[in-house]
DNA sequence: AACTAATATGGAATCGATTCCATAAAAATA
DNA sequence: TATTTTTATGGAATCGATTCCATATTAGTT
């Protein structure tokens, strides 16, 4: 690889003029430009973007934290963040925590170190501690998925469309209404679908029954079980149940099959994510589409904008979300 | 942001012997190194990565070029890839072509230019151009998927899998097959597996009718239409069909379900990747395991050792496959 | 005691760019 | 014609580390 030192002296010129040229800056005589322009297509030059990055403190890289690559959403995130980013000439580093918690905050660290101009954290859950390091961080900073104070968030809206999920299985005469929920640790997927789930009900004046209220993780496996363990231990089992997540409702749907319960007429279910997986179960499954993609769009375009105005701009998007009514409820 | 600058005139030494102890190497008196690093745990200084590549030519950072980051396949791929690397204290940098073919050129040079350590390419059509740029490249480098000449290459062994499959079907004495391809400009999943699928048609003395071979290309829809034309076209419809994807065979099956055909009774279909969706359709789809995170993982093994070793060792690794019988077949 | 080897530390060059500052020539203005 | 202004270029400092080389002290060996 050649360096500007070599680019200069066979254009016979000095670095600093080779390096007006490159970044297109102060005077240049247009026969000096030329002659240079033919050297650098010459030898496929290059500049480094180390050295440049150590002088200018821009590094073009843009560090995103996730819980996982593995998923679907993870993808459909990163996917979208990609096609704003690498429009304006940025490029992703990627830090996968595999759901560890004190990974996020090493993440942090390390890609300060590793100077990106920017970091966008796809969110699971907030403790005292993440939130001061973020605070402390200052560098541009978006959070997706879970709300934290003074930074830049894109948010969903776990709270309505959860009651927008109750209110269509109430509307379809269900009474009696299950929940599979995870940790409330995870304040938007655990906490706020489940207060809406509950509000919703209590707004309407329907009680939910102990048992019909479960627990599970970010698989389909423990939907599965979270199923069994209603139908096993209800005095009246419900007519429909509403699972925060599209693998926990596969999961329960699984179970269901298995057990010879009709879709949606014994029971009715629904999910949240619109996981491509969702559309092609016996039966579709009704679910929320957060449009993930869209989310790693805006999440982008909220860094970028920060990088440009060169200051903490503090914005709070909340996007919209698509109720896909199939055939399971 | 510390410089070590600041850290050696705090710790009253110079830079240099703040350097040997941050990096372990040289002579440093006890009472010395203890004096520094008081200092460096007081202030939490981190040195930057910037000066220190600029200086050592190494950025612990490693480019992944993929087709497309949205599908399941990819995830997986980069979840192995990560588990490895991350362990070593690498980071990925990602590259994201979205399946057009000039990008993967445009990123070896940029992943070039920002000095990454090495490139692990997941490759879908290789063509001479790129080859030649691959061979330039002069960096620890490996490629996913297909087979590219003088350079290390993870790789599956899809001729034989298609052979596997194919002879799934004629043992549970089918006769007439039918088959969704794609285009042979990608050899691994276009061209090896079509030719699985005739040659052990051909050994067992079976004839294809010209109907019942047609293509499509990597989504679900595609699937739908192709499976939709070889019954329209076929003078005699096939018994089973061999999609070589998932979501091929995924579309196929659709069709099937619409049009009331009974799987496997009417049509027997089997498809390729292990897609999650697979186990989770109507009936559980007969697939083939290429077990992606394990060839991510063996990719980022292989360049880790090419990284080590400081020079081109050429390893070929062809994983297995299993071979998932399910319900479909 | 004299001399070699090991230990300990710092100065200065280096990596490859950008950028401030100085200077000189050409063009514009008084 | 004298004096600004604009245009054009290069020298040298800088970013923040690592590393080669020189030097000084201490320890070990004959």
């Amino acid at each position: 690889m050649a360096t500007i030192k070599e680019i200069a002296s066979m254009a016979n010129v000095s670095r600093t003029t080779v390096s007006r040229v490159l970044n297109n800056s102060g005077y240049v005589s247009e026969e000096v430009r030329k002659r240079i322009i033919k050297v650098i297509e010459e030898t496929g030059y290059v500049p480094s973007q180390q050295a440049k990055s150590l002088r200018t403190k821009k590094t073009k890289v843009i560090g995103v934290i996730l819980p996982t690559i593995k998923t679907e959403t993870s993808g459909r995130l990163v996917a979208g963040m990609d096609d704003e980013l690498s429009e304006a000439g940025y490029q992703i580093l990627l830090a996968n925590t595999n759901h560890e918690k004190q990974k996020e905050i090493e993440f942090l660290q390390l890609l300060k170190v590793r100077q990106v101009d920017g970091i966008i954290l796809a969110a699971t859950n907030v403790n005292d501690l993440l939130v001061e390091k973020i605070k402390q961080l200052d560098i541009p900073f978006v959070a997706i998925g879970q709300e934290i104070s003074d930074v830049s968030n894109i948010l969903y809206d776990d709270y309505q469309a959860a009651k927008d999920i109750t209110s269509l299985f109430i509307n379809k005469g269900h009474q009696q209404i299950g929940f599979i929920g995870v940790d409330e640790s995870d304040l938007a997927v655990g906490m706020w679908r489940k207060k809406g789930f509950f509000d919703q009900m209590e707004e309407k004046g329907l009680s939910v029954e102990e048992a019909w209220v479960e627990q599970g993780v970010f698989n389909i496996q423990s939907g599965y079980e979270a199923m069994s363990r209603i139908i096993q231990n209800s005095n009246q089992t419900p007519t429909a149940v509403f699972a925060v997540t599209d693998r926990l409702a596969i999961g329960a749907i699984r179970w269901l099959n298995e057990h010879s319960y009709a879709i949606p007429s014994d029971m009715a279910i629904a999910g949240v994510g619109a996981s491509e997986l969702s559309n092609y179960i016996t039966p579709p499954l009704t679910t929320v589409d957060y449009e993930n993609e869209k989310a790693g769009k805006e999440a982008a375009k909220l860094i970028l904008r920060q990088i440009e105005k060169n200051n903490k701009v503090i914005e709070k998007i909340t996007l919209n979300y698509r109720l896909l009514e199939r055939d399971s409820v």
